[in-house]
DNA sequence: GTCTATACACGGATAGAC
DNA sequence: GTCTATCCGTGTATAGAC
């Protein structure tokens, strides 16, 4: 961004008003924020870019000046989303023993179950992606790194430990993400119904240590 | 024989000509056939009925005569499909040792990854359950059968054995569910990424055996 | 160069003809 | 019971205001 050097006639006021590209920005901000809203109460395929536009103050072709297709501004609010995340989860599973991993585990699957219409979005996302390998592409880069994340730390873990785990962190990575959306999925069909400690009792005993976290009594009887 | 019994006052002639009832029901059979295909093909929200009709040799008037709306029709098809499933998967999984229990695990898996579109269509009609509580209703009550299955079934198996899973069966059964089902997900965005046999190797550790199904060196390095 | 206003095509849904 | 005609909403495209 080079100096505002607007007209020579203009009064040399900096930052007096926005300029072109601020104005643009600041309206990609407002539409971005409305479709995080609208999508997240609707859909993907339940919003109109109408409902959009009008939750932001503009009209649709506000949308379409800013933003080529409907799937692009949800690519762009993927985007965003990811880049979030991963400061997030990173933060979140970079811990120092193994015991404050699977805490952090527990804790970012808990949001997940928390953000239920969030990952409802990103699985109608994902639908797209895997029917088109060209979103399937753009996908596949933005969330390489959070899908990484896990096995990585894991990997760095384990070899730390000694543990003779009976997979790689990769694999770890690969079935804790895994079991962790599937086990999601089944939250929101019947949230009474999911015990809250499954997750990380399974991802201990893949891991190689006891699936109980601590103490309690395993009265697991049918 | 009375033949011609145009007359409304009775019908006593069975299966001499198609009574209205089954000529409904016929046209009804070609609308689910014709839908199976296409929206297999182009997924619920890519599919206009214009295009089930049409494969089906009929127009528009005739599918919302024998359906509702066009998630109505969606429902008929997911009704028949788990029908059908549940009856497949039952015979699969209904083994004598434990080890063909795994095997048939890995079978259903397999034809899980090449039913791509399937898998794809259901997973569009869980978001739709997933954010409207009436067809979630339907949706859990059609498919209750097939998520207890695999529960149930090592539930009798663990029994019989005597193993000391760190699990139940019903929680198991979620487990497999579960991890079958991000697991299909991660194959159809990154098909070559993901080892065939960790899905068995998981399920076989959670089960309390020995993740290695047979002799292989399990040179699992990093 | 951005946003508004408007137009068009397509798809889901409904009413009425036959 | 199926088809035709029609309505309405929505994604997309474009012309024009500022």
């Amino acid at each position: 961004m080079t100096s505002d050097t607007r007209r020579p006639s203009e009064p040399a006021e900096p930052r007096r008003r926005l300029t072109r590209e601020e104005a643009r920005q600041r309206t990609r901000e407002n539409l971005l924020a409305a479709a995080a809203v609208v999508f997240d109460r609707a859909g993907y395929n339940g919003t109109s870019l109408e409902a959009v536009a009008e939750a932001a103050g503009y009209t649709r072709g506000a949308v379409y000046s800013n933003f080529a297709t409907k799937a692009d501004l949800f690519m762009a609010l993927l985007e965003r989303f990811v880049e979030q995340e991963e400061a997030v989860q990173g933060a979140q599973l970079e811990t120092q023993t193994i015991e404050q991993f699977f805490d952090g585990l527990d804790a970012i699957f808990e949001k997940q179950t928390q953000d239920r219409q969030w990952v409802l979005l990103q699985l109608e996302f994902f639908l797209a992606a895997a029917r088109d390998p060209a979103i399937r592409a753009k996908y596949l880069e933005k969330t390489a790194g959070l899908t990484d994340l896990s096995g990585q730390t894991l990997d760095a873990k384990l070899a730390e430990m000694g543990l003779d785990a009976p997979f790689t962190g990769r694999e770890l990575g690969i079935l804790l993400n895994a079991l962790g959306t599937g086990l999601a999925l089944d939250f929101y069909l019947e949230p009474e119904a999911l015990d809250p400690t499954l997750l990380v009792r399974a991802a201990r005993l893949m891991a190689g240590l006891d699936p109980r976290p601590r103490g309690g009594g395993g009265s697991s009887g049918s």
